[in-house]
DNA sequence: CCAAAAGTAAACAGATCTGTTTACTCGTCG
DNA sequence: CGACGAGTAAACAGATCTGTTTACTTTTGG
């Protein structure tokens, strides 16, 4: 292990402690030392690879932004199934991932409401984790053939956030339930498009 | 004006501007210093009214749960329209009020991803927030004779609260024009469905 | 083996937070 | 008039927050 790997190692500790804390504390309640505790970090190297908080926060959301697609995708990519029958598998999966863990959201999105109006380089970073996911939204419905994809694709997003959110705020994970439900609709009426175009 | 009404008048003074500020501020970032900045009300009053910051929080959102709903349907509901057009004028007006206030999305929500696993007080009146507005849509799915409202309008609510919070982190309206295309499929899905039923 | 780099631990500064207390003012009602 | 209820203003207590500094330890490369 070379300097620059074993620095960025701890760099790269810190990130993911700190995403811990944030994720299940949110950004403006947990403070550096809580972060820090039984970590045997100390407060010095943090200060040392980050200048201030805000930093950390927008490194977080960097990490979190590239992993998340992964977390996200990963399980119904290798289900070798058709793209409509991965997409509504998407919502059967998040669903089913929420009863085990404690759903706490988006951290791009809870980002985003902390800050909003308050730090625009946050927001920035909030904003692309948003748009990675989006992203590969469209990407799957491109594959998919469908028509419009670009449409349809934010339009799965849109579903996917108001279930997370719904879902966190009711406690409960009825709210995949209800956006499956949508997405067969919306994929219906794309495939019926589609023939009409045929 | 008697003692009582006096009272209520100072108490409702200081749930209005924490409103303002929590709304725009965020719940853990506004301090009560600063809701009471530059209004006259001393700290002693807000503390005879309410024992703790938490105890305003929960005041706060009974208030904006009780003044959201008209705020959100009054517009649409004195339109004299098919229920069908109020359901999609819903979208527009929402995209339009945005595009001049600035958007902070729900207060339930806000409240909901602060507190989650924290505070189940604070957890249980940001969801009565939205149960409230869910229940319109419902009623409004009602009303408009769809099968099955209780589905649609949940899958209504679902597609607003998640083009409030994408608007919010975008910084940009067009959530609202997805998510009102996705809100055509789903209409014409469920009249499909009642026409086949007639 | 030794010097430089990297890290820990802990005290510290200064600001800010929630909540309490003290002292004063003012309007109302008997 | 006089007492009381409601309110303002401001100091205060104690905790916590971000960020800095000082002193010491550990690791690593030549």
């Amino acid at each position: 292990m070379d300097k620059a790997e074993r620095s960025e190692g701890k760099r790269l500790e810190i990130v993911k402690r700190a995403f811990d804390q944030f994720y299940d504390g949110g950004f403006h309640a947990t403070g550096v030392d809580t972060i820090l505790a039984e970590t045997g970090i100390s407060k010095r190297t943090l200060y040392k690879y980050f200048p201030s908080k805000d930093d950390l926060i927008e490194a977080v959301l960097d990490y979190y932004g590239a992993w998340i697609v992964g977390e996200l995708f990963d399980p119904v990519a290798s289900l070798s199934a058709t793209p409509r029958e991965q997409i509504l598998a998407f919502f059967d999966v998040r669903r089913a991932r929420m009863q085990k863990v404690p759903n706490r959201g988006c951290l791009g999105i809870k980002a985003s409401q902390e800050f909003v109006g308050k730090h625009a380089g946050i927001m920035a970073h909030g904003k692309q984790v948003t748009l990675r996911v989006e992203s590969v939204f469209v990407e799957l419905c491109e594959r998919a053939g469908f028509t419009r994809p670009a449409e349809l694709g934010k339009q799965l997003n849109l579903l996917f956030q108001g279930a997370m959110l719904l879902s966190l705020v009711y406690g409960d994970s009825s709210p995949f339930g209800s956006a499956k439900d949508a997405v067969v609709a919306l994929l219906d009426a794309q495939r019926d498009g589609a023939s009409l175009e045929a």
